[in-house]
DNA sequence: TGCGGAGCACACAAAAATGTAAGCGCAAAA
DNA sequence: TTTTGCGCTTACATTTTTGTGTGCTCCGCA
C-alpha cells in the first residue's frame, strides 16, 4: 500500500506481467492484508465504515481505510457518502466483484480441504516416527 | 518470506484469521510474489528449475528458490531430485494443487474481463471531459 | 589445473506493507 | 462548556517481502 516507487523493478515486473496475466492482475487487486476478508463481509449486504470495523478483528482505522481506498479504485467497492451529522459512509460490492464471490466461495472450501489433507500428512508423518 | 517475526501483530492476526477461515489460509499459502505464477507454468507437466526459470522473466534465482520451497512445505509442489550429475531438480503440482487449477483459470478469466470493465470504464469518464 | 553448469545458501540492502498514535471538523448531547 | 462519535488524514515506526551479489559443491571435461 501507501506509495510505490514507480522505477523499482518490482514494478516494472508487475507491469509488464499483468499486461498478459488476467490472473497476476486479479491478484494484484485482491492481495493485501485485509481485502478479501473486506469483500467477504460485504458480500450481500452494504456496510459502514464502523460497522465494517467491528466485523474485522485487529484492523486498524487506517488500513481499513487505505484498502477501501484501493478497492473502490479497483472498481470493486462502491462508496456512498450521505450528508449528514455525524458523516455516515456505505460500502457495497460492485457488480463485477459479486461475479468474484462464487470464486473466492471454492477457494475458502479449497482452503479447508487442503487443510486438512495437510493435517492428516502431519499426523501420519509423526506416526511414522 | 524470510522469516517472520512470530510476535508480531501481522502474525498473531494471521493465523487467528486462519484458524476460521479457509480463504484467508489459501490466500496466506498463494500470496507471494510469483506463486500463482509458478503454479500456472508447472500446470499439467514437470519442469526443472533452470526451465521454470526461463518461463518466468525477471526472476532471481534466489525468489525462485524462496518461492519454490515455500511451495513444497504448503504441499503444492513435488520436487524431485534426480542424483546426476550435474544435479537435476523437477517440479510438478501435487493433487491438491491441481484441484485448485480451474479456480486460479476462472481468476484468470474473471481478471481480465474486470479489467476490460475498468478499462472501458476510464475511456467513459474521460470523453465526459 | 582450471572451467563450467545446476541448484542452491548466506549476508546484506532496498522497497513495500502494515501498524501506532495523534488529531481534525462538525454538530448534537451532556 | 466540554465531551462524544464518525470517518477519515498525517507523520512516523516496525515488520515483511523482494532483490543483489557472492560463493559453494559436485563431478566431468578439456
Amino acid at each position: 500500500m501507501g506509495k510505490r516507487k514507480p522505477t523499482s523493478t518490482n514494478t516494472i515486473n508487475r507491469e509488464t506481467l499483468i499486461d498478459f496475466c488476467g490472473m497476476v492482475y486479479a491478484a494484484d487487486i485482491l492481495g493485501g492484508r485485509w481485502k478479501l476478508l473486506i469483500l467477504y463481509k460485504l458480500d450481500g449486504r452494504t456496510l459502514r465504515f464502523s460497522e465494517l470495523k467491528k466485523r474485522l478483528p485487529n484492523v486498524s482505522d487506517r488500513m481499513l481505510t487505505l484498502h477501501l481506498q484501493e478497492l473502490e479504485k479497483s472498481g470493486l467497492v462502491i462508496r456512498t457518502i450521505h450528508a449528514e451529522v455525524p458523516v455516515r459512509v456505505e460500502y457495497h460490492l460492485s457488480e463485477s466483484a459479486q461475479q468474484l464471490a462464487p470464486i473466492w466461495k471454492q477457494l475458502e472450501r479449497w482452503g479447508l480441504a487442503h487443510r486438512d489433507i495437510m493435517e492428516k500428512e502431519a499426523k501420519f508423518s509423526v506416526a511414522l516416527h
